[in-house]
This record gives structure tokens, sequence and C-alpha cells, in this order.
DNA sequence: GTTTGCGTTAGAGCGTGCTCTAACTCATAG
DNA sequence: CTATGAGTTAGAGCACGCTCTAACGCAAAC
């Protein structure tokens, strides 16, 4: 079973061995296991785990509401509240994405009109020289 | 023509008056007119500004862009870098929201699994009673 | 005529999510 | 054997985007 050091694991997932450190402190992330040296030697599944928080937190979810969720996980217990968190945050998602999609339509339509404004610029300085 | 008080205004484009003043004070509103009493009244033009401001920050846009862009635009040039600007953050949005959707999909997911699980267990439950 | 309510200002303060610091420990390379 | 580089800790500091404070003005309602 491989493992692999902080650094390793901060290039994989794309965090800062600063913010994982940080992120085992508020609970996060699960006590990491600790080779020889005492140095921390992350797994697969801490991993796995890792690659859901970055999910989470890439769409906005609060840093408290995820200790929530890995309080929840850890302890085993709390089906129902886990899914409910799932829920709120789907639906915040949800609303995110229309909201993403509404200014994806305007920044196409304010784009193009400029696009034809500078074309139309670029003709007329044609046309003159 | 109508015009608004900061609080009618504030209510219309669900920002805080605090908010309003904030951003005029940095300039992503131009000075607004200003009633014999010395309070502001917002015009139509400003609530169409605004709304394309609310777009731009919902999605993500940094307070710094909205200012340049805001100032380009107040300035009435720099088309070119108002055009640099919108597409980049169109780069942005649609990064997002390719996010949003994996994360959606994850959640999906997720909430069906434990749903089941749920499931499974209160026939468990009806099963024992 | 004073209370209520909405507005004004400049500037201080705050919540969030990192990000960096200082002082230290090891292990390996030159 | 010492220099380099990666790691450790607790806690300080920072960037961002508001959000609130304090002290004041004015106008309509009671």
């Amino acid at each position: 079973m491989t493992t692999w050091s902080i650094g390793e694991t901060a290039e994989k997932c794309g965090l800062s061995p600063h913010t994982l450190r940080w992120y085992e402190r508020i609970g996060l992330l699960a006590p990491i296991e600790r080779g020889g040296d005492g140095r921390r030697r992350f797994s697969d599944a801490d991993l796995d785990w890792l690659s859901l928080l970055t999910k989470l937190r890439a769409t906005g979810m609060p840093v408290r509401d995820m200790q929530r969720y890995a309080e929840l996980v850890r302890s085993g217990a709390g089906q129902a509240e886990r899914i409910e968190l799932l829920k709120k945050h789907r639906e915040e998602v949800r609303r995110a994405l229309a909201a993403q999609r509404e200014c994806l339509k305007l920044l196409d339509t304010k784009i193009s009109y400029y696009g034809s404004c500078l074309t139309a610029l670029e003709t007329s300085e044609l046309q003159r020289s």
C-alpha cells in the first residue's frame, strides 16, 4: 500500500502543504498516519477524501459545513444530517449553476457586441488607409 | 424619469445601502445623482449597470476587475481591454460551470446512495416491528 | 417641538479561508 | 561534518468583500 508525503499529496490534490496541515488541524481530515520520523503519510483513502473536499470547496461549500460533514462521517453516524448537508449544498450548486449560465449568456452577448464594434472600427480604418 | 432612493435601490438589486455607497466610493458606480437634499437618486441606467455588476459578482469576478471594467466604460475607451476582461471572466465562468456540473453529479450519486441506505434501514426497522 | 426614519460621511471592524513565520527536527548529498 | 531540503508545530498575518459605527442632517408625523 503506497503512501505519499505532504508535498506529493499537495501536488496531487492542488492544495498547498500549509493548507493540508490546516485541513487536518480543523478536522476536515482525520489525523493523518505518520511515518517513523513523525511525518505525514497520506493514503489512497486520504486522497479520495481530499478529492471530495476539493470538489465541495470548489463549489463553495462553507468550511464549517465540511467540518460538520467530516465529523459525521468519522463518527459513522448522522446519515440523515449528512444527506441534509449534501442536499443543501446541491441546492446551492444548482442556484450557482443557473446564475453562471445566465451570466454566460450575457457575456456572450456583450462580447459579440464589442466584437462587431471592433470589426466596424477596423473596417473603417482599413477604408481610411 | 423616475428615480429611486438608496433604500429602494438596495431592495431592487439585492445589495445593502452600505454596499451601494461602498460601490460608489470604490468606483464601481459612477457618482450617483443627488436630490436637492443631497441624497442619492438612482436612475434606470444605474439599475441596469447594477444588474450587470451583480451578475459579474455572483459569478465571482474580482472587485478589482470590475473596477477596471467600470473605469474603462466610464472613460468610453479601452474596448479591447474591456473585451479582454469579459473574455477572461467568461473562461472563469466556464471553468466554474464545469466544476459545478461535476460536483452535482457526485452529489446526486452520494445522495441516492445515502437514500438507499436509509431506505434499507427503514425497511429493516419495519420488518423488526 | 420632539420623535421617528431615512439619509449622509469617513473610517474602523469583521468573517472567511487560507498563507506565512519562526524555531525546530531529520535524512541525505557533497 | 555541515549544508540542503523537506518536514514538524502553534500561532500570527493577510486579502477579500463587505458591514457596521459614530456623529450628524433633514423632513414628515404625532
